[in-house]
DNA sequence: CGGATTTGTTTATTGGTTGAATTATTTGAG
DNA sequence: CTCAAATAATTCAACCAATAAACAAATCCG
């Protein structure tokens, strides 16, 4: 059955429109008229300003002075996201530290926590001890700014299963950790490293709305964003692409199997291929071998999923224009249809922050795919 | 943006609902109430009662006798979908065959032409004139019958672009072929073998909403479906499996590169490897190499896609009893989340004729999932 | 035979968009 | 300086679709 299953009453009319009005409101550079909106979305100036007028009062778009406009007319009223209104907050645990972010509706990044540290020795419940230390700070200085945090997300370098319990996360030392509440009350999600590091790749724009974004840290994962929305698979561990094979008579990988992508491209192997300590060191090396396996691995990924784009992040990203001739040459042999469509390949914008400013953004974007639900909620008090 | 950027008035309410409606009837295997519809949706039963009115006015439900219940109350009236409706033509070149159906709403095939003969030493346009007379003839039948056809889909083994432009089919020879006016005024669409295949899959039921299909012929094409819809990527041509990369160094392949999985488990190999000259021979063959390969790759996909079902169709459907161990011992090996979440592997239960039928189905499927789009064309005369 | 029960229809109400008319505010021409 | 043209935003009646509740129909069971 593809129709959705739910039937469709006039509050979901109302609220679907009002998403449509928020988010387009929200994807405009320069603040917008309700007439422009209206022109935009298709709807009729007086459905926008009655849904405007809604959002408004929600504390989700405020009125600010419009784009200056030559010609005749009366000047419109410019529409932005507010500042003031709901926030995320982006949490992120690593190896080496644990961070956190506060993003508002408007994109911005308000505040910005980081405690550097080997989280591996710590064991798990002293760890979200930490991590929930960290949060309520990040807390107390939006609410500090009369900011109401929507919710969290948390960054977990790991398998998370669709519940939101991490089934392992092997540099962490994690096994099958319920996250639970860090801040009182918040609702937390928890998501994969990779799969959160490519959402903010997405907001960041400029990135058509199918792509995969890969991220190089100790393992190998990939986020795969399919029509502007995550693809997070059956149970929710898409993207594994560290695991998939190279060479089936490969060098012997940690996960049991052998010629895994990671024991080619992997930091770890990166630095012993190059005879170097450091990832700083990797900069003057030759990346060949890492790169025409992970050429290899993205041409599996575009023949399969026939993307266009392919973000590389982690370490990758400074690496890039050392890795990009091999990694293009073997997308150019292995491509089926690489002479009709090129495959392009970008470093990411956001250095370490991504996964963090990631989930922040996964948070905000539940308030602007359902800005009806979330006027609901805080209506009720909250 | 994910609010699909397109308005909601209040036709598209009832668009919805009247989809909803009508395939949870054509969903239920035995004929189902009002009340029962309603039920299931969680419309109110007067609002189902509308709709249904509408869905027997435009000849796409019909009242049968309900199936018999035990109890009091006022007997319900069956609902069933029509078999003199609309129905699909469902149509395939292949190699050494082309084939035509017409299926019904109700899901059953009215007819079947199937015309053998190589289609190689043929040119393109005579390819698609002959196909164009088995089309007609098909259209003839049904008409004859009282259906209506809504349209045509034509199954090609070869990359299909978003357009319907067949870029290249290398086993017809075919290149840049736009397939055009068939059967005068009808819309074709035009889509790969693998993929349509794969919906007739999906339609045939017990299978989970994600899976991916993996037809092997000549070539190896795989047709990816994710919450009940084909993904066909962002040109069309996702699901190119037969060239993934399965040993760097291994054998060369038509495409150019090395070691692609076509070369390992595609037709002739497999035929080469076991050192016999039919295909039916091969059933008494090993063939661990190609399940070994085909094992690889289907790890590969599942680390990816995170998708729990294969299905095997082609000529691996009736071998797969002699390719599964060695299948599910590579997945076993290399699918890093194989301890917690079995994938199973199954063989396809329509044979030769599942692209001929999947192909019928999408076009069935665009009524069911546009009933109030069909009910406007079908009333605007045509 | 009559109450209980379930199905299906009728009718008034509600919620949300639309379209046309109206008000508001500017530019530019005479 | 005033008035027409242009553009923005609001108001209001009309319309459409779903809902809830009452009602009619048809059967079962005691």
């Amino acid at each position: 059955m593809t129709a959705s299953s739910a039937p469709v009453r006039q509050a979901s009319v109302r609220a679907h429109n009002l998403a449509l009005v928020l988010q387009t409101v929200a994807n405009s550079t320069d603040p917008i008229s309700r007439a422009a909106v209206a022109a935009a979305t298709g709807l009729t100036r007086a459905t926008v300003s009655a849904l405007v007028d809604d959002l408004i009062a929600g504390s989700l778009l405020t009125e600010v002075d419009p784009a200056p406009r030559n010609g005749a007319g009366r000047p419109a009223a410019g529409l932005r996201t507010t500042p003031d209104g709901p926030a995320g907050l982006g949490l992120e645990i690593n190896v080496d530290y644990r961070a956190a972010c506060v993003v508002d509706l408007t994109g911005a990044v308000r505040h910005r926590l980081v405690e550097p540290g080997d989280q591996r020795p710590v064991d798990t419940a002293t760890a979200l001890a930490g991590l929930a230390r960290l949060a309520r700070r990040a807390r107390d200085l939006a609410e500090g700014e009369g900011l109401t945090l929507a919710g969290a997300a948390l960054a977990v370098p790991g398998l998370v299963a669709a519940d939101g319990i991490v089934r392992v996360a092997p540099n962490l030392g994690w096994q099958d950790v319920t996250v639970g509440d860090l801040v009182d009350g918040l609702p937390v999600t928890v998501d994969n490293e990779a799969n959160l590091a490519a959402l903010s790749e997405l907001g960041s724009g400029g990135l058509p709305p199918s792509f995969v974004y890969i991220s190089g840290e100790i393992g190998i994962g990939a986020g795969i964003v399919l029509d502007g929305a995550l693809f997070r698979g059956v149970r929710g561990w898409s993207g594994e692409i560290g695991h998939i094979a190279i060479d089936p008579d490969g060098p012997a990988c940690r996960c049991g199997a052998r010629g895994c992508l990671e024991q080619y491209a992997g930091q770890e192997a990166m630095l012993r291929t190059a005879g170097v300590a450091a990832v700083t060191d990797l900069a003057g090396a030759d990346l060949t071998v890492a790169g025409r396996a992970l050429g290899t691995a993205i041409a599996t990924v575009v023949n399969l999923l026939d993307v266009d784009t392919v973000v590389l992040g982690g370490i990758y990203a400074p690496l890039l224009p050392r890795l990009r001739d091999a990694i293009a040459g073997e997308i150019e042999r292995r491509v089926l249809t690489a002479d009709w469509s090129p495959v392009t390949l970008r470093a990411a914008t956001f250095g370490p922050d991504a996964a963090m400013r990631g989930a922040a953004g996964a948070v905000i974007r539940t308030v602007l795919d359902d800005p009806a639900g979330w006027l609901a909620r805080s209506r009720a008090g909250r």
